[in-house]
RNA sequence: GCUCUCUUCGUCUAGUGGUCAGGACGCUGGCCUCUCACGCCGGUAACAGGGGUUCGAAUCCCCUAGAGAGCGCCA
């Protein structure tokens, strides 16, 4: 039998870091497996469902790559075979109808509690005649006694005694099948295999198991997940900040440190630290998964996202910095080859959008100096190297605005002031790109350009000149 | 409250009866060096607690504590 996965979120807000990691699991063990990995979009909340958040989710998995072979499929097309199989249930007496007033429930509900037990529906409907066309939801007849095992690929054996349970509503009195229901007929309808999903839904499981029985099938291998928690060890939410994938695409991270990221987190290879998709899809497997909580760090993933910076392909990277440099109001296209300035600044960028900040200074004169820096190599003594600099330059022709001849111009001044080349490049380094940090000085002169080289150290002069008068 | 689950450095993890408890991020000392970043060498720091079993326990068993999830006409 080939092994077939499905993601299933609800659209009821962005794919959010758990999802995506939930969705990365179920497309790494159908690939390594040969099977087919399959999108469906659990829709059946009419009333917090949107557009915009199948969007998002569609966006979010086209950005990390997880391309799936089947969907999305959406559940709200699929009522009529929902409750196709609710009516089959029905009329083998497996399920009943149910009028009880929610009032009723809900003193149920209050009484049980207070009497220190888990709330449950007490069968009330059970054996009762409910006149169909009066209002009425679909309860299933779980089984009273008995235990549900659920063999889970990460937890191992759980063991549910059926006395836990009670009869869930698969219909609602508006029609609509609820998520238990839904979830077992697409599974089933889909022929998923191995049904891998966030802890939350181990509670569940032996709920879907019984329906699964009741329909005469054999449910899935199941595999649950740990959660993703934030820094204070709490479920993570909009308020441990950026939880959407999106939200990172903004921030500058790219897809495969994000996935790399994601897989590690509960997951591990030996010691073992990166991965490229092949590599994931080659060593993963779902049996190693942890089954303890972790918690999201975001240092981390930073650094794999430099790591990740540091190796990527130039020109893929100078696309992708295309809009970050939009968004400070800099058209690439006025200055350097992007290309060029990737190549110098990617290695000293942590993420796409500092990257474009670093960059700035190609492109524009800087605001200000950093004030540290300044304070440091742009005193009196830097006049007379920074004049020098500025003759030497000066009589450069443009076909000498070559790394090679701009190390030669540099460690030539130095040599002739009989000043250390640190004492001379800082100061340089400082007047072009306004702080004291950069790629090597022959390589931040080529970018920079003769004229605003020129125009930057006549500014340095000056500003070094207002220190003295001032 | 009830049911289920989980527990190794701050964080992600390796470890499946005998290890100086290893690696990575972070933090940190140093080297490299025109600066930054990278890289390299070093440091910091953990078996939740308590009982057993065993010659020997992070590893097996029990209890306690803490954490998470579920208990909806949400998914």
């Amino acid at each position: 039998m080939t092994v077939r996965t499905r993601f299933a979120p609800s659209p009821t807000g962005y794919l959010h870091i758990g999802g995506a990691r939930t969705a990365l699991f179920c497309y790494l063990y159908a690939r390594k497996h040969g099977g087919q990995f399959i999108l469906r979009i659990e829709d059946t909340d009419l009333e917090r469902s949107t557009a915009e958040s199948v969007n998002a989710i569609l966006e979010g998995m086209t950005w990390l790559g997880l391309d799936y072979d089947e969907g999305p499929f959406f559940q709200t097309q699929r009522f009529d075979r929902y409750n196709q199989v609710i009516d089959e249930l029905l009329a083998k007496g497996l399920a009943y109808r149910c009028d009880c007033p929610k009032e009723r429930l809900e003193k149920l509900r209050i009484d049980q509690m207070a009497r220190k037990q888990k709330p449950r529906y007490d069968g009330h409907c059970r054996n009762r005649r409910v006149d169909p066309d009066r209002p009425h939801v679909i309860r299933f007849k779980n089984p009273v006694d008995g235990v549900v095992v659920v063999d889970d690929l990460i937890r191992g054996r759980v063991p549910f005694a059926n006395e836990e349970l009670d009869d869930l509503i698969i219909r609602r009195s508006d029609g609509a099948p609820t998520y238990n229901l839904s979830v077992v007929v697409d599974d089933l309808d889909m022929r998923i295999t191995h049904v891998i999903r966030g802890d939350d839904h181990l509670n569940n499981t032996p709920r879907q198991i019984n329906i699964l029985r009741a329909l005469g099938a054999d449910p899935p291998h199941y595999a649950h997940v740990p959660m993703i928690l934030g820094e204070d060890g709490t479920r993570l939410s909009k308020r441990h900040g950026a939880v959407s994938v999106i939200a990172y695409r903004e921030m500058g991270y790219l897809p495969e440190a994000l996935l790399n990221y994601l897989v590690r987190l509960g997951w591990s290879y030996g010691d073992r630290e990166l991965f490229t998709l092949d590599e994931m899809i080659e060593y993963f497997d779902i049996k190693d998964v942890n089954k303890a909580p972790s918690i999201f760090n975001a240092s981390k993933l930073t650094w794999l996202n430099q790591q990740y910076l540091q190796h990527a392909d130039p020109a893929r990277i100078a696309r992708l910095l295309s809009p970050h440099l939009g968004h400070l109001g800099i058209d690439p296209s006025t200055g350097p080859e992007l290309i060029e300035v990737v190549k110098a600044m990617a290695p000293r960028a942590k993420t796409l959008v500092e990257l474009a900040e670093l960059s700035a200074f190609c492109y524009r004169d800087f605001d200000s100096y950093d004030e540290a820096s300044a304070k440091k190599h742009l005193g009196p003594e830097a006049r007379l190297p920074l004049e020098r600099l500025r003759a030497a330059f000066e009589l450069m022709a443009l076909d000498d605005w070559t790394p090679e001849q701009l190390k030669y111009t540099v460690e030539r001044v130095a040599e002739e002031l009989g000043l250390g080349l640190a004492r001379v490049a800082q100061p340089l380094r400082v007047a072009i790109v306004g702080r004291a940090a950069s790629p090597g000085i022959e390589e931040t002169l080529r970018l920079v350009g003769k004229t605003a080289t020129l125009r930057r150290i006549e500014r340095a002069l000056e500003y070094i000149a207002s220190l003295s008068a001032g």
